[in-house]
DNA sequence: CATATTAATCGTAATATTACGATTAATATT
DNA sequence: AATATTAATCGTAATATTACGATTAATATG
């Protein structure tokens, strides 16, 4: 048995574990930085900027394409990241308005 | 091989992560969501509530506290688990630089 | 056309995660 | 003292993640 229950979550717990895994990883929130930073999205010098091989960058900048955090458009042959703005916005709200929910509301106890 | 290569990356990238990881499972979001919502702490009735067992759940719990986002006091024969909040405004100042830098640093490509 | 570069994918392996039932240790209740 | 409740832990199993080297398909350069 075992793996992930997805269902029997709402929608938004569902989202919101989505884009916390994505960046549930140093390597990825490096690769995240790192196309914040050049803003011209960069293509493969992600591999040398990163401690770990080009297959598995590879497979991060999958992950984080498939969260939605970025997108990829090929520019001849390699491949131009960078951000995608409208769902970073989304996962900030999101995270945004989870963590501010004990501001809120206040726990008092233990 | 594989499986983490927590060093050769920041501090930063690793704590981020490391709050990041304690969230990206819907079933650590509920647990959150409602031990901010019954403000009296709460124990065993989180298993009531969750459409898992109170093994898995004793486990995310588990991890919660690893993560430093809650603690636990021991109640007589009961568990009482919150919010630690010193922890929760870290994570949520972390996290909220993290997604902030892209409205500062406009991506201008793709 | 031959060769180099780029980045995805495949195959493989180690390890981590998720989940459950069963057991256990502890305190409460009868 | 016997029994019930609570929550951690153990054992087990399925699946996911992380990682790498090798291969592949694509475009670019000589």
């Amino acid at each position: 048995m075992g793996a992930s229950k997805t269902s029997e979550y709402t929608k938004k717990e569902i989202e919101l574990a989505k884009y916390a895994k994505a960046i549930s990883h140093p390597a990825r929130i490096a690769i995240l930085n790192f196309l914040i930073k050049k803003k011209s999205c960069i293509c493969g010098d992600i591999v040398d900027e990163l401690p770990i091989s080009q297959s598995t960058v590879s497979q991060h900048l999958k992950e984080l394409k498939a969260s939605g955090l970025i997108k990829g458009n090929i520019d001849g042959v390699s491949v131009c990241y960078c951000i995608d703005e409208k769902e970073w916005k989304k996962a900030n709200v999101l995270l945004g308005g989870f963590f501010e929910k004990i501001i809120i509301n206040k726990s008092v106890c233990c």
